[in-house]
RNA sequence: GCCGGGGUGGCCGAGCUUGGUCUAAGGCGCGGGACUGGAGAUCCCGUCCCCGCAAGGGGGCCCGGGUUCAAAUCCCGGCCCCGGCGCCA
């Protein structure tokens, strides 16, 4: 058994500062490990030689008549007090090596350097998928679409915040910002519906590719939700509830990798798919003004997660096939993106290898993330005491995996954009069909704005009339 | 929430009254070996964590304290599970 990071820390510690470097993260910690590491190993020696005579005394006095027990006894006391002060020191040590070996983040796969070429580089785009639509005022401060010619249209898109609620009307987040506070949100009639479509569609996709559906506990204790991430680092972004007793999961990640928490699994066991479906909730403390408005950035929302357990081997193969399945599902939404490689000065802190998917906002015209997909490898798995049985009876920490299906809200803002069409139509993706024939007053292929858009001369939205 | 019962190694399950050969019995599962043409049956060995090159040593019986030379075993606090009552979408 043993853990990659300690591993690595012990016999290549040269690893692990690169490491630390390109995630701007302070190398001394290195070095701070080691002594602490070998300062721990000293004095556990010595605690346990004293714990070996006063084991050794112990067993004699069982033994010693009576009359003799007085003198072992005063000598086991003496070894005892010893003992004490020592034994303080080792855990006093102990939990400085402990804490400060759960601030480091995971090793980096070879490849994520390679790919990124240098620490400055934040992220790196692999691939395309799907002709973007191009507002002609857009076209000359385009950066990069991959080489795609681009789809260009007069008129400008509506960003998806004033669709949400000056040419659909079914979203209001005035009010919720009343009774809740910003970025909260109410959703009506059939973006209500098409969020319910969305996450079927997810959950059907990826049940019918042997995953198993999961609806998780939305809040954990501190010992899990610390397991889980780097809480200490984290700890802004996370509602507390219940007089800090407990935690809102950031997303379904989180309850599901906590599912076998301090088990033993079989070789055949392995993988284990799992598609959480629940809400995700972020305090976004940190934001600031950022994507203040609408529904791209707010404090709960829903989403479909996939999520395996995997052999330590067959990670990598796993990270490329969940990456795959979302390549998959977003390609049958018929919405623009591009996948990247996130270098490691963006990359979160408990991933060995991370894309991201990001799709094109017509409105913006940029690529904004809607989805992330990460081999967390055994960074998860060692604080949550998740091993496999290998041949041998050998034992190892299991690879944990993650990666949206679909971020329903944020999905949204990309249909909103996407699929709107010149008089404020919105195009519902053709695979959500089924998912919404079932209800008579669901939409089924269109959503149609409260009036008529009138636009300007340069294309410009300047009014809704109501009918 | 109240009353009663209970949490032991991957799983099941003894031990707890009467603290000390508990080196935590036994079974199942799993791994290796013997036997076999092969499989089964049978037999032998192994199967929690840490330090150590090793010999060896230490820790570990839900979690955290305490008593004692010595705690799975006794005491206190907490968490969780099961049964009954209460409450309830």
């Amino acid at each position: 058994m043993s853990w990659s990071l300690l591993a690595t820390l012990r016999e290549r510690p040269d690893d692990v500062r690169r490491m630390l470097r390109w995630r701007g993260y302070d190398e001394s910690m290195v070095d701070q490990f080691m002594s602490l590491d070998s300062e721990w190993r000293g004095i556990k020696a010595k605690v346990d030689e004293l714990r070996h005579r006063r084991n050794a005394l112990s067993s004699q006095i069982s033994k010693a008549p009576p009359e003799a027990r007085g003198a072992l006894i005063e000598e086991a006391n003496k070894v005892l007090k010893e003992l004490d002060s020592l034994n303080a020191e080792l855990s006093r040590i102990e939990g400085e090596r402990d804490s400060l070996l759960r601030r480091f983040p995971n090793l980096i796969h070879e490849s994520v350097y390679s790919i990124c070429q240098n620490e400055s580089v934040e992220s790196v785009a692999l691939k395309y998928v799907g002709r973007p639509r191009v507002w002609r005022g857009y076209l000359n401060q385009l950066s990069g679409l991959g080489g795609v010619e681009p789809e260009v249209i007069d008129w400008q898109p509506v960003g998806h915040a004033d669709m949400l609620e000056g040419v659909l009307g079914l979203g209001d987040t005035a009010k919720a910002g009343e009774v809740a506070g910003s970025r909260f949100f109410y959703l009506f009639d059939d973006l209500a519906w098409l969020n319910l479509a969305l996450s079927l569609y997810a959950i059907d996709f990826l049940t019918q590719r042997g995953f198993r559906l999961v609806m998780p506990p939305h809040m954990l204790n501190y010992d899990v939700i610390s397991s889980v991430i780097d809480f200490e680092a984290f700890k802004d972004a996370i509602y507390s509830v219940d007089n800090g007793q407990l935690y809102l999961i950031g997303t379904a990640e989180h309850p599901l990798a906590a599912l076998y928490r301090g088990s033993e699994l079989l070789e055949k066991d392995l993988p284990i798919l799992l598609a959480g479906f629940s809400p995700s909730y972020r305090r976004e403390a940190g934001a600031g003004n950022r994507d203040l408005k609408g529904i791209f950035r707010v404090h709960q929302f829903y989403k479909v997660e996939q999520f395996a357990f995997t052999l330590p081997e067959d990670s990598w193969n796993w990270h490329e096939k969940l990456l795959g399945n979302l390549v998959e599902i977003w390609s049958s939404l018929e919405i623009p993106f591009r996948i990247v490689l996130v270098c490691p000065r963006e990359m979160s802190r408990t991933a060995a290898k991370q894309y991201d998917l990001e799709a094109w906002m017509p409105a913006q015209g940029m690529f904004r993330e809607m989805a992330s997909c990460s081999n967390v490898t055994d960074w998860q798995s060692y604080r949550l005491g998740i091993r496999v049985i290998r041949k041998g009876m050998k034992r190892e920490y299991v690879h944990t995996l993650n990666s949206t299906a679909i971020a329903i809200e944020r999905t949204i803002t990309a249909i909103l954009e996407n699929n709107q069409e010149e008089d404020g139509t919105v195009k519902i993706p053709k695979v959500l069909n089924k998912y919404l024939e079932a209800f008579p007053k669901a939409p089924r292929d269109y959503i149609h704005p409260r009036g008529k858009v009138i636009r300007d001369s340069n294309g410009r939205v300047i009014e809704v009339r109501r009918a």
